[in-house]
DNA sequence: GATCGGTTTGACAACGGTTCTCAACTACCG
DNA sequence: CGGTAGTTGAGAACCGTTGTCAAACCGATC
């Protein structure tokens, strides 16, 4: 390792297409697909490679800068989140996210979970439906 | 509809392959892909066209005989299940499944849309984890 | 049993999202 | 600068899934 970080990171380069990407997400406020984020870029004039655009997203993924979740025909879909705990409210037509939170479900799955003596616990909850404007 | 069945439904047949799918399902008690119910049946002997066992699948989960979920690939993963609504605590490592019913939490998502103004609600709710077997 | 019309099937092609490949390129360091 | 490791993009490959459509099947009817 030749950086002069502490971690063990293997040294991100704030490239032009990374920045593209984190552009065109925080242009979004609610859940995209790569192929639309793609199209952003493409549309704004910039051009970054659709494998470019996944594998940053990947990336931002795992970092837990965005929250990639599926939608009900299994492709993935992404959106730049709050760091804390949440679940989310989608719109299946237009993609309107609303952020919620639900302690008590928190606590309903954990005890639902050891319960059954399940450990390393993990959960999704995803609430789809039609929005206001969308009706 | 020349059907003896009082209700609209467009007269499902019995098939052999149908049989085949229904009975591949009862011989799992944890979730299978397409593909993987498809190998069984042809391990077996018996030979199903793989479309024919996507029909299928598609067709009783919409009669609600069997809960279609995804796995964190995408891939869509089938089990025949209690025809109440419920969720489903499943094993990271064996795929071991319980069946789990929690009244406040479907309170919890109808109440926390209609308060967004969402209508035709639906949500998708799965705990995994690492069953007591497998720790 | 023969006939007939709608249902079902399966081999195969097509589709679409995602990942892989690999040579060219770039950022960073000394 | 020159070296080196990280990064990129065009396109191919991959793979789960769906569409196509002629042939097979089933049940009702003659
Ligand atoms: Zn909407
Ligand atoms: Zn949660
Ligand atoms: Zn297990
Ligand atoms: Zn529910």
């Amino acid at each position: 390792m030749t950086s002069t970080e502490h971690g063990a990171r293997p040294a991100v380069r704030p490239t032009r297409q990374r920045l593209a990407v984190a552009a065109a997400l925080a242009g979004f406020d609610d859940f995209r697909s790569a192929q639309e984020i793609h199209d952003l870029i493409s549309r704004q004039g910039d051009s970054v490679g659709l494998a470019t655009v996944y594998r940053t997203l990947a990336a931002l993924a795992d970092a837990g800068e965005v929250d990639m979740l599926r939608n009900e025909d299994g492709e993935a879909i992404w959106r730049s989140c709050s760091d804390t705990h949440h679940h989310h409210l989608v719109c299946r037509t237009c993609g309107a996210t609303v952020e919620v939170e639900g302690p008590a479900v928190e606590r309903w799955t954990n005890a639902i979970a050891s319960e059954h003596g399940f450990a390393e616990i993990s959960h999704t909850l995803e609430i789809f439906g039609t929005c206001p404007a969308c009706r």
